[in-house]
Order: structure tokens, then sequence, then C-alpha cells
DNA sequence: AAATAAATTGCAAACGTTTGCGGTAACGTT
DNA sequence: AACGTTACCGCAAACGTTTGCAATTTATTT
């Protein structure tokens, strides 16, 4: 399985009689080589299926074009849409894109972060594992080179960071519940304080407060791992109240696909008597019966806008680094778990 | 947003007086250097925090230990935990991934060869796009560097390529509801003859065979697209026979869970009147609702795997390329859309 | 025609690493 | 004392590209 190399500037101009810098320049379009050698040179390059070695490129120039990505997990549908759209982006643009995991593992991710710095990656994108405590070492990176966060970020970290309207989704979500004539609308959130949970967590607060309608303690329930199961469980002690809700906002599908699972079993007629609107727009929420109302987060364009800032930052020669939110719009879908006729 | 310059051999001789050769060697614990030396020149790096060039050593070595992967598409849970899989292992190796997308277009698919192998990557693993027609052009990209496919896999192409047991995990599917005592068992399947599709169709023959029960060309149904709604579509059809199926086998989870759609619209008990096995255990199987009986791909030991075998014939000086398949074992699960008490 | 300016092109260094080969010093052997 | 061995180390070339600067040719001006 020999490497057979391939054709090299220094054969094209052997073969045109030029030095090896002329041809160079002439694909690269410089202003000094004349439009004839530029045409010649081309064409022969065509021929032999010239390619320049990315690395001697890359070794000289100092840039690689490889955009590094560090995401908590991979095998996760809405990870994998976001990873989609950088893709895309990122080969629009030019660049390649090298992706990794940290398996929500602390140190793991600060291993990543280091191996993509050795390997010369022109800047990262990450999404961050949950619990990062210490975020020095990213700080230390980040000194080198421009970092863009994503969906998980963290305002400790002073760079770009790109997420969608959390509060004002959740506030819509609520909004929409309210709209419906429900007054007494349980949440279940996650106990630990992600960014993502905090923020849905005060737009639904701020709903509430706008209608003027009261905040119960009771009914606001938190879980670590918010998962069907879970969601399920909570749910059962809602409906195990003498004062039931009329409406559950869960802060994620899987918690609203739980949540819905629990009615189901108790009959609780959905939207009629327990409405239930989810956050996430996953592939489930159609499957399930009745249809999930659900906040659809454009995935696809939160990894193409994570991309468009990061090389922005990697090809003008930059300001200071600094902590800059922008905030991708995401739509309330309503289906029938809360579509009152 | 200067990039610093790493350490480099240069500064760790100049610091040790040494040549740079012989801190390269004692770095790479070579046998001409002595312990005592190995161990001043490992200290200094620890301490100036050198890290080498990748760039410089696979320009230099024509190695870059970086492996591509081509997928139809990313964002599907099947593929991203294959990519998982490939991820995980690749690192624990000592390699790099680089991935991108062919999006079922042929023409893009070899464009992503084509760069992949410019860009220096030491293999490739794929999974074809749907329709792949002329391969040609993956054949020229064969003789140059090791390819291995996975998934989705082409008899045309020499090379080593990863799959499930398609033929008898469909056997086993169909056993399953011969068992059952079904008898006039339905397969919905795709038209394209694609390399999944046709192993399944065979599976399914051959349980026939086996129990003596009559092909039916009637109720052994197609369609271009596999989708929910085709799924629904065709059950449709089905129901609409004067002599009904008493049971579906359908060749993805989501044709079988529009199969279940269609089925629960009309009030069609099942598993009772007509049961219904599904194919990938995909997350949607169990929020379906009966649950789906289905098959299990591990996808993760299909990525695993598949670069276990890259990196083989990367780092083996090699055997003639020929056509090798290593099939990975799947298992049926069995849920409620199957369960008879 | 000479001098100057403009348009092209070539030279050579540099990027950081690996490696074949030659060199030195110390040691053991006759 | 002369030689051969061994252990350790340095020189320098090479990988393919880009680029500042010098050199050459051509065109323009006086």
């Amino acid at each position: 399985m020999s490497k057979k190399r391939n054709t090299t500037l220094k054969e094209l101009s052997k073969e045109l009689d030029l030095s090896i810098s002329t041809v160079s320049r002439a694909l690269n379009n410089h202003p000094d080589i004349s439009q004839a050698t530029k045409e010649k040179v081309k064409i022969l390059a065509k021929q032999l299926n010239y390619a320049p070695n990315l690395f001697a490129r890359g070794f000289r120039s100092r840039e690689t074009h490889i955009l590094g990505v560090i995401v908590p997990n991979i095998a996760h549908l809405f990870t994998s849409t976001i990873l989609k759209g950088i893709i895309e982006e990122a080969e629009l643009r030019g660049y390649r894109v090298i992706i990794s995991e940290s398996n929500n593992d602390e140190r793991k991710q600060v291993d990543m972060l280091n191996t993509m710095t050795q390997f010369g990656v022109d800047g990262i994108l990450m999404s961050l594992s949950r619990k990062t405590k210490n975020v020095d070492e990213v700080l230390k990176v980040l000194k080198r080179i421009p970092i863009v966060l994503f969906d998980k970020v963290s305002s400790k970290i002073p760079c770009t960071q790109i997420v969608i309207n959390e509060e004002e989704a959740a506030f819509d979500a609520v909004e929409h519940l309210i709209e419906l004539g429900k007054k007494r609308i349980a949440i279940i959130k996650e106990t630990e304080n992600s960014y993502n949970s905090e923020k849905r967590y005060a737009g639904y607060l701020r709903a509430l407060k706008k209608y003027g309608l009261p905040v119960k303690n009771k009914i606001i329930l938190s879980t670590e791992d918010i998962s069907i199961g879970n969601g399920r469980r909570l749910t059962n002690i809602l409906l195990s109240m003498k004062k039931r809700p009329d409406a559950i906002f869960a802060i994620t599908d899987n918690a609203a696909i739980g949540a819905i699972k629990a009615l189901h079993k108790f009959k609780v007629k959905i939207p009629e008597e327990i409405a239930v609107v989810g956050f996430s727009n996953s592939v489930n929420s159609t499957i399930v019966s009745p249809a999930l109302t659900t906040v659809d987060q454009p995935g696809d364009r939160i990894g193409r806008t994570a991309v468009r800032f990061l090389i922005e930052e990697i090809e003008s020669p930059s300001t200071d680094v600094m902590t800059k939110t922008v905030e991708i719009k995401t739509s309330l879908i309503v289906r029938d778990s809360s579509l009152m006729v």
C-alpha cells in the first residue's frame, strides 16, 4: 500500500522550465506573474493533477485550515445536527473539521483541548461538558487560539458564545400555555444550574409574572438527570397532589415524553386536563401520542453561525477577546399535546 | 490573536547544548542515545512544554495519523453512534479523525475522497452514498491508500467491509414472527436494490422457506424512500386487501412506526391481529406505543472494528487489496408490538 | 540612444522534523 | 603500542511550500 507521491511544484517547474517560485505564484494568482505564464502553469497543473501538499503548506504558513470541535457526546441527534451545520459551513469556507468527544469528562475535555492546539488547529468550537468547574485550562488555550462556544456555554470564558434564545423561547412556551387558559403550570427542570436550565426557568418565571400568575414552589420540580424516566417519576408526584397542575412545561422533550407516558397511564386527558410542552423538537416529539408541542432548536443554524464567527476571528487580525453572546432564534411548534379546539 | 509558537527541538538543543538530532532521538528513545541524556532531554522537554509540531512531522514522514471518514448524513442517530465508536477507537490508537458528509450525492462523495487523499489522510472509512453507481473513482483512490467500508458497502469495491449480519438478523426477526403463529407475513422494503435491503429481503425469504410458508408477492411492498410516511401509506394498502396479513416486517424502524400509526388509526389490534417488527433499534422504537420489536445494531462496535481493520492495513506492509467481509452480530429486541402473552 | 520605470521572473532562506552517515572518544583485545 | 569495537553524538540533507529581495527583461520616457 505504498503511498504514491503527488506531483509537486518542482516537477511542474522542471516541465515548464520555470522556477518553483514562479509556479507557486502563478497558481496563487500573484499579480507579479504574467497572464500568459499563469495560463500555462494552470493548464499543466490540471493535466498532472497537481494538488498542493497541505502539510507542507500548513507547516510553513503556520495555518492549518483545520477547526477543532469538542462536544460532550456526538451520539445525540441535536449535537449531530449542529455538527452537520459546522461541517457544511466549514467546508464551504475551505476549512476542515476534526471532531472529538469529552464524554462529559472535564479532564478529557482539557486533554482534547491540548492535543488540538498541539495539532495546530486554527480555532476551536466547543460545547462544554456538563459540570465544567475549572475553566483555567480553557482560558490558557484561549490565549493562544480563538475559541467559540456553542450550546453549553459559560460566562466565565470571555469569548463569543452561540446559544439559542433560551429565556425567550421558554417564555413563549409558557405564554402559549397561559393563552390556552392554563393557570397552574408546573415546570420540570434540572437540579444542576446549567446555563440552559437556568435560562429556561427564568423565562418560565417571567411569563408567570407578566400574566400575574402566582409562583407555586410545589409544582417546580427538579431532577439531576433529565430523562424520560425521571420525567415520568416527577409527573407521578404531580398527579399525587391534591391540587393538580393543569399544564406541564418540561425543559426537555425527553422529560415531556416521560410526562405524557405517566399521564397516559393514569388516563389523564391531554391537553384538556393537563397540557404538555417540551423543548428541543426531537424526532420523538412527533412519534409520541399525542404529538408533543415543543421548541424547535435549529441545530444547523447554530453550527453554521458558530463557524462563521470563529473563522471571522481567525482571519481578522482580531480585536481583544471578550464575551459576546449571539442568540439564534427558535420557534414554538404547536402540536396535539397543547392543542385545544 | 497572534499564534504563539511552540517550543521546538532547536530551542531544547540550544538550552542543553546538544545537537537537534540528538534531542530528537532522545525523545524518540533511539538506542544510540545514552540513558543519561535521554533523561535530561525529557525533563527539559516536559518543563518547556515541548510538543512536536505534527505538521512538520507529517510533512516529513508522509504519515499524518489522520483517518478520513465519509458518511452520507451525520445527523442520523445510527450514523453518529458509529462515528462515536470510530472516534473513540481511533483516539485510543493515536489517530485523529476528519469527518465529512456526502449527502447521498455521488459527486460530492468522490470530491471528498479526493480532498481527503490530497489532505494526506492515512486511510479512509466510508459508508457509501445511496445509489453509488460508478465506483471507478473509488477504485482509483483505493490504489493509493487503504479504504474500509462500513454499513453501506458494495461488493464492487475490493476492500474490507464491516456490516451487520443483515440476512441473519432479518431471518431471526421473521422466524420470531412465525414462532408467534403468524402465517401471512408482509414485508416493507426498498425499491432500490441497496445492499441492506437486499440482504434483509433474502433473510425474509429464507425464513418463509424454512417453515414452508408461501411467498405472496402481493404482500411484498417496496418504496423508494423508506420513511414513516411511506410506511404508513403502504400499510394502508395492506389493510385494504381482502386478505390482510397477520404480521408486518418493516426493513426499517421508521417504516415500522408508520405501520403502527396506520394500524392504530384503523383500530387494528397490535400484535393480536397484526404484529409488527422493525429494524435498527432507534430511540423512537421505545417511544411509539406499543413499543416496537426491532433488531439492535451495535453502532459503536461497527465503528470500532472498522477502525481496527483500517489501522491494521495502514500499519502492516499490507497484502493485496481484496474483498473481506466482517459481520457484526445483532440481536432481536422483543417488545410489545410482537409480544403475545 | 541612454536612462528610468515597470513588469516579470529567479534565488535562496525558512518553517521543524527525521535519519543516513560519518566522527569522536573510550574501551577492550592482541 | 597498535588495532578493532562499541557507544554515543553531530552534520547536513531532505520533505514541499511560500516570500522578501535581487535580478532580469521589457516598456516608457527624456
